[in-house]
Order: C-alpha cells, then structure tokens, then sequence
RNA sequence: GCCGGCGUAGCUCAGCGGUAGAGCAGCUGAUUCGUAAUCAGCAGGUCGUCGGUUCAAUCCCGACCGCCGGCUCCA
C-alpha cells in the first residue's frame, strides 16, 4: 500500500497510508480533536471526514472553533430539520437549507403554515434522528440520475435546482431515508449535533424573488455544548432586552403613533434632549473642521428633481407630488440637489474650494409598510449630511480628511472597532475610468491612514461614484451602517457644475456627498442599544437625582438642586413622601447617572451622598467636589459614571 | 408590497358568542421612613377601524390601519 504525506497547520508532516480518511487523521494527533473533527481541509477544500485522502495534501482538521467548521455543523443541521420535517410530514416539499452567519434555515413549501407547536414537534423529532445517529453519506450522480430521483420524489424546487447546475455531476447527502442535493461537506453522522433550537418560522420567496412563491423559512440554531447553546439563547435575550422600541418606551425617549403616522417618529423630551446633546457637538466639531452651515427647505420644484436625476433614479422612494399654484413640487428624499444650488449661486473661484455644506436635513422617503422598524427604518428622518465641493487636485486631501473626521466623531461615542467597505465601479455607471480610479485610491489611502481594515465590494457602488461605508461594532458585536463617504460624478454634469481655475478657465468640482452618523434616528436607536439604555454622562437626559430621605430635608434638597442646575447639571428632585428605596429604584430604573441621597446627616455636612448608576454607594461627598468631577466627566465625555478615580 | 403572528385601561397582560378583569402607573388620603417596590380608597376601556353573520359580537367572517418575525429593499 503507498503512502502519502499530509501537512499539517503547525508546520509538521505525518505520513499516512493513502486512502487515510479525515477522521482516521484526526484520531492520530489526538483524542480530543477526533473528537471535535467536524471536517477536514485538504490543500484548502473543504470536505467531508469519512472521505479517502489518496495524495500528499496540505491537511487541517476543521472544528466548531472556525467559521467554516460552523457553517458545516450548522448546514447539517438545516439538513436534520429537512429529515424531521419530511418525517412528520412527508407532503412538505424541500426547497434551500444553508448555513447563515448566525446558525441556518430550511424553506418548505406547505400546504399550511407552521405552527409553534409544529417547531416543538420538529426540534423533538430532531432530537430522536440525532439519537438514532444515522451515518450521513455523499453520493455522486449524474445530473440525468439525480433528475429522475428527485422527481420520484416530487422534490420540484430540487429538480429546479439541477436543471440549472452546470456540472454533469451533482451530488447528493443521505441519511437514513433523507436526502438532499447538496455540494456539500457535512458531518459523518447526524449523533455529532449536541444542542440545538429551533427558533423562528417566517416568510421567504423562492429563491428570494417576489414574483415567487412564497415559502415558509424555519430558522435555528446548534452548537456543540447544551452551555454554548444556552449562552447564546442568553445573548438573544440581552439583546431583546436592549431593543430600542422596548428601552424608549420605558425611558420614555421617543414614540411612534399610528394616528399620525407609521415610520413618522416623535422624539419626546428626554429623547429630544439627547438629541440636541449630539447636534451640538455635531455642529461644534464641524465648525472646528472647515464645515459652513447651510439649511435648505423641505420641498423643490419638479424641474430641480428633473435635473439632479432623482424623479427618474430615485422615483419609488419619493412622495407624490403636491400641486402649488400649477407647478409640480416634491418633498425632498435628499438634500443634495439644495447644496448645489447654493454652489452655484454665483461663479466660484479655485480659491473658495473645497467647500463643505453641512445640514442636519430632514428627508422623507417612501418605504414600504413591511421595513418599518423603530427608529431604524423610518419614512422621515433627520440625516447628518454635508457635500463637499472639491477640485480634483485637492480630492485625495480631503478625503483623508473626512475619514479622518468619521473616525473621531465615532470614537467619541465609545466606538473603536469599526469595518469598512470600499465600493468600486459597478456595470452601467457615469464618469470617465481616470476618475473612478482615482477616487477609488482616495479611498482606500484614506483608509490606510485612518487604520481602518477595509474590505472591497467590488462593483459594488451607486453608479454614480465609489463609496466608503463605515460600520461600527456595538457593545454585542453586533454591525451597524452608520457612516458613508460617497463620491457622485453624476451631479456635476446633470447641474453643469463649475469653478474658475488658476488657468481662468472653467473645471468640474469633485462632489462627495457624506454623513457621519447616518441619520439621527437610525444612529439614536443604535445608540440606545449599544449603552443598553445607559447614556453616559455627557448625553444622559438627567444627571443627576436628588433624593430626599423626609420632608425634613426638603429645603435643602431644593438647594442642593438649585445649585446642581446653576451649575448646569441637569438635575431633578423626588420629594414625594416615598421610602428613600422606593425613590432609588425608580431612579436607578430611569438609569440616572447619579443619585444624591439627602438626610439629615448630608444637610448637617452640607453634603450629598452619592450612588452611582449600577449600584456603587460613595457616601457623602461635597457638592463642590461632586460637581467639580462631573464636570470633567462631561467635558471629557467619558463613557463611564466612575467619580473615584481622577 | 408579500407570508405568518398579533392589536383588550397610560404600561405589561388575562379573558371570551350573552356588551370586560389583574398588576403596575394615575388621583386622593394616611405614612416621614437611610440606598431597587409602605398601606388604603378612588377613578380609568365605544376590547385598532369599518362592514358582515347572529336574537346577541371584544370573541366568528371580510376589508382596511398599525405592530412583531422574516422576505424584498435601504440612512
């Protein structure tokens, strides 16, 4: 028998009798990773354990600890909710089943939908085959012997599928009666699933087009430890817990009322009062960055939406227009056009650029009933937006510029971990090569500088100009698209856009359109979830809370509040004739950064004793010293309530 | 927009073919208390809207509006 040399990720070689499956390899460096073998990848490819191995190959064992080992599990998984469907129900006809980046899906076709208890039946059903531990094996076929099976069994959507494959061959997943057209790898054996749920049923279109059949998605979940699995159903709870729609009811932040509107958001005082804490930095740090201040209306004339191309690009997420004196007028879904028209209200000189208009504009778009979400996906809203109106020699400066400015702005918010997405030249796009490509390299320089890992979305731009999306990691780890840098080469020609050069002749300006935040909805709601209610300092609606013990203290406490306020801490006073545990679980509730305890000892120290949000008690404490160090919290903007240190 | 679920007091929810209930919040009163819920009383709802079935509808049916989970689409 000949032998075959396999190597390994650390660096060393084992020599294996050819025809060595990736198990038996698995079993030769160690019990544990035979056990936890899920996969192997041979010379980068992924395949199945239980495969020969026949000529020397860089060899890894795959394990739940690599996304591709998950994707594995997670696919077989979605396999063993197919088998337990089709057991349960046989007339259910199979459609798609994939890994996702969070666990996987099945669509069927059904003749009713699936119920809660359906899914109860389904994960019980799941637990036996897992029982029963059926080997699970791959099988190739012809594309001509795989039609024939899959009709057999009235699979049409796998019949589909084929048809379309461009192989000869296809392969198919059995186990036990089941089986699934399928590239494939999976687990040798359906035992190897330790824990999972079923966690959802909803709609999907075949193949995710509209025009199709609508299909039921069941979506789920497995790991290999019952602890792995209840951690993560723990982390599905924290962040329902965090829902912003839940924490803006309770604090009382914003509402949504169906009376005046879906998608149309009133922001309530204490949302309000968060809001103006970010505006005014917002525009304190766009003065301090060679920004100008522009407002623009919230209607234009028809013939402005002709000319900058959005009633023929952008028409089905715009409003219908509205009659004013027989002109046309639209409610706008940008404020670009407006910007331009600032620009161009008079000839401008090489001398003037770049220009940066900045507005916090509100816009309205259309979105369909079914997108609304809270604050993340709303009809109206308020974008923090600017253009910049740049020579082309100047672009790559101020591009560096503003990522630059992205980056701090967020970090201020306690954001450091951030992803960016380059988009590049799709099909079907305006603007000469040159252009692209130098904006492009702008781009990812910009990037570089800003040390920002970026990833490419090739063709992926507007087909107007390259982009930077900027998306900031939350406290869950969860991605949120806030920031956008996007550059527009239609908008210059359609407005015939001009500056007078050193050369005295007329030149094209750059227009970079970009938001920093996004939108103040979208950026709120996301804040909201990533402080999970807990604004620092600095934003937090109320400050701090003065609390009485009796009404004993009631003069001082309004002393104590009256001098807070002076201060320009945003303060409030309980006096109401509650026990002292009462007024502070209200307030702690509220998630109030400071909560001032005043008794009879804090009026006789001319004191306050404090306790900070999340429960530590600091005890007495001098108002000049408790209002000195939340100064310097506010000031510093920092993230924490912490009085002690510094 | 589409599929499924849901819509009962300010909030969280129970109920159900014979015109409604709890807790919290609110109001009134008592209580004056040292770090996450003091007690009592009162008040509060055309059961999302509009139609239909029925002797009778919050409950059954239909349409619409809205919300939730997805699909599709996006700041």
């Amino acid at each position: 028998m000949s032998e075959i040399r396999l190597r390994l990720p650390d660096g060393s070689e084992k020599v294996f009798p050819a025809g060595v499956t990736g198990q038996e390899v698995a079993e030769k460096i160690g019990p544990r990773l035979a056990k936890d073998a899920l996969a192997v990848k041979l010379d980068g490819r992924l395949q199945d354990l239980n495969i020969p191995v026949e000529k020397d190959s860089a060899a890894e064992i795959v394990t739940f600890g690599s996304s591709e080992g998950r994707e594995v599990y997670w696919h077989s998984t979605s396999h063993l909710l197919a088998h337990a469907v089709k057991q349960l129900f046989p007339q259910a006809k199979v459609a798609i089943g994939p890994a996702i980046e969070e666990g996987f899906y099945y669509d069927f076709d059904f003749e009713r939908p699936f119920t809660p208890e359906d899914l109860a039946k389904i994960e019980q059903k799941m637990a036996e085959l897992v029982k029963a531990g059926s080997r699970i094996t791959r099988r190739n076929l012809t594309k001509a012997e795989a039609l024939t099976f899959f009709q057999k069994r009235s699979e049409t959507y796998k019949v589909e599928l084929i048809n379309e494959l461009p192989d000869n061959t296809v392969s198919i997943y059995e186990q036990d009666d089941f089986a699934d057209l399928c590239r494939g790898p999976h687990l040798p054996s359906t035992a190897k699933i330790k824990a999972f749920k079923l966690l959802s049923v909803a709609g999907a279109y075949w193949r995710g087009n509209e025009k199709n059949k609508m299909l039921q998605r069941i979506y789920g979940i497995s790991f290999t430890t019952k602890d792995a699995l209840d951690a993560h159903l723990a982390r599905l709870e924290e962040i329902k817990r965090r829902d912003h729609r839940k924490l803006g009811k309770e604090l009382d932040l914003f509402s949504i009322s169906e009376e005046s509107g879906a998608g149309l958001v009133l922001w309530h005082p204490r949302g309000a009062l968060i809001r103006k804490t970010i505006e005014d930095f917002w525009r304190d740090e766009h003065q301090k960055n060679g920004y100008d201040f522009v407002y623009s209306p919230h209607v234009g004339r028809a013939t402005l939406w002709e000319t900058s191309g959005h009633l023929s690009f952008y028409r089905e997420n715009m409003y219908s227009s509205m009659d004013v004196e027989g002109q046309e007028y639209y409610v706008k879904p940008m404020n670009c056009p407006f910007h331009i028209m600032i620009y161009k209200n008079k000839l401008r000189s090489y001398r003037e650029l770049p220009m940066r208009f900045a507005e916090l504009g509100t816009v309205y778009r259309f979105e369909r009933s079914g997108v609304l979400h809270g604050l993340l996906r709303v009809r109206g809203f308020t974008q923090d937006d600017a253009h910049i109106f740049v020579a082309p020699e100047e672009m790559e400066a101020e591009i560096i510029r503003v990522i630059g400015f992205v980056v701090k702005m967020l970090k201020t918010f306690g954001f450091d971990d951030f992803k960016a997405y380059i988009a590049t030249r799709p099909e079907n796009s305006v603007g000469d090569n040159r252009m692209w490509e130098q904006a492009t390299q702008a781009l990812k320089l910009a990037a570089d500088k800003a040390e920002l890992a970026y990833e490419l979305d090739e063709a992926g731009g507007a087909f107007y100009g390259p982009k930077i999306d900027i998306k900031i990691k939350d406290a869950l780890g969860r991605l949120w698209q806030c920031s956008t840098v996007q550059f527009d080469f239609n908008l210059p020609e359609r407005f015939d856009m001009n500056f007078i050069g050193v050369d005295n002749q007329a030149h094209r300006p750059y227009v970079v359109h970009r938001a920093l935040l996004g939108s103040l909805e979208r950026f709120f709601g996301m804040l909201i979830e990533h402080y999970a209610g807990a604004f620092p300092v600095w934003l937090a609606p109320v400050h701090a809370k003065v609390v009485t013990i009796t009404d004993k203290q009631l003069d001082y406490a309004k002393d104590v509040r009256d001098k807070l306020l002076a201060a320009g801490l945003r303060t409030e006073l309980d006096a109401r004739s509650e026990k002292i545990g009462f007024k502070i679980r209200e307030a702690a509730l509220e998630k109030v950064p400071y909560i001032l305890v005043v008794g009879d000892k804090e009026v006789q120290q001319n004191a306050v004793a404090v306790r900070e949000r999340g429960g530590k008690d600091l005890g007495a404490m001098a108002m000049d010293e408790f209002i000195t160090k939340v100064h310097s919290i506010i000031q510093e903007k920092r993230t924490t309530t912490e009085l002690t240190r510094g």
